[in-house]
DNA sequence: CCAATAATTGACCAATCAGTACAAAATTAA
DNA sequence: TTAATTTTGTACTGATTGGTCAATTATTGG
């Protein structure tokens, strides 16, 4: 069966690039939430047929595991790589929080966060998806708190709060401005990110 | 047709209790999502069938509008109650969230709030279901608002910020909260409240 | 008692859902 | 060239979706 590497393989070639179709499938899973993502819909953005879908991914169920995996991978990087492009952990947050103010589409604000979103439409319904979601997003609260804990030691951050409960209030601040993106203007966003920032600041 | 008062009126009665039936329904979409609940989810719920549904409220969607509107009348009665009961709007948010850090039923967590999961399921995907949730949640920040201003006036409330930006601020904690419930324990719920309560102290 | 009206019931409907089956096409190893 | 293997394309499946319809039952006013 498939999901094999190209060289030394008997049969007939993929047609189509894995990483394309499944930054396709994540646009519309992204957009519309698992359930509502139809089948239909989701070959029509990957451009492929049902037959090539069902033979490299197995099921939509799989698909979405694939995507939500993938894109979790994506988020960490990007996000590691924004806190180390400054001195500063309230830079680095200021920066992350820029994709929520500032995003690189205003159709982005409708789409929200993609692992708060599933959280929110699995929890309850589908544990097994609800606890993948949670997961990732406790993995993002650890990346804030490695962060917040050296700029407590730099003086940058205050001391009086614990990291741990900082790292919740940031994880806390970007599940709601999640939400929040869908109903206020780019002024209003930034002026509550500052606002709330200043609970880090010494 | 239907929905006429049952005095002077010719033609059967309605054998079933309308508001019965909407608390029953308000449960499944709240749980389920608006599309992930089935007609027959709902009907069984209601215990009520389809004739009946369909004779009374016209369609799923009529549904869910009337369940969504009774939701929020009921949550804003809720809430200026407990402003009203406290002196200081302090006590009236922290006696509002505690919903949140302590509901009735643990499985509240996984319900969140039915209107940030409606504005969330449908922004993007049914503009005018969005804008009706959008605009309950803005009236929750503006009853935010009034007794933030009543606060400000009695030394209750810091009066550097202004009191639009601290409303803003309260609902998008609320909307935080709403998925974060769904991944922190109790104690963690009720510190991230505490600590955020900080920024509207005098 | 009868006509009008309205709620209940369950059978029915077309559309859509995720998923399967299988033949055709393409590729490698022998 | 041939056998083995894999992908592709499409027709098909059974289950479920929201919604309709007409017969039945219950009620009121005349």
């Amino acid at each position: 069966m498939g999901h094999q590497s190209i060289d030394k393989m008997a049969g007939r070639h993929r047609e189509f690039d894995v990483e394309t179709a499944l930054s396709a499938a994540t646009e519309v899973f992204w957009t519309q939430g698992y359930d509502s993502a139809s089948m239909e819909d989701l070959l029509t953005a990957m451009n492929i047929n049902k037959g090539s879908m069902y033979n490299t991914f197995g099921s939509k169920r799989d698909l979405f595991l694939r995507v939500l995996d993938r894109f979790f991978k994506n988020a960490q990087h990007d996000m590691t790589a924004k806190f180390e492009a400054f001195d500063n952990p309230l830079d680095g947050v200021r920066e992350i929080f820029r994709q929520v103010t500032r995003p690189a589409d205003v159709k982005d604000h409708a789409k929200g966060c993609f692992l708060v979103n599933t959280l929110g439409e699995m929890c309850g319904m589908d544990e097994e998806l609800a606890t993948l979601a949670r997961n990732k997003l406790l993995e993002v609260e650890t990346i804030y708190l490695k962060y917040l804990r050296k700029g407590v030691k730099n003086g940058q951050i205050r001391k009086e709060a614990s990291p741990e409960l900082m790292a919740k209030f940031l994880l806390n601040m970007w599940n709601g401005m999640s939400i929040s993106r869908r109903m206020y203007s780019r002024k209003s966003l930034e002026d509550l990110v500052e606002m709330q920032l200043q609970l880090l600041k010494p």
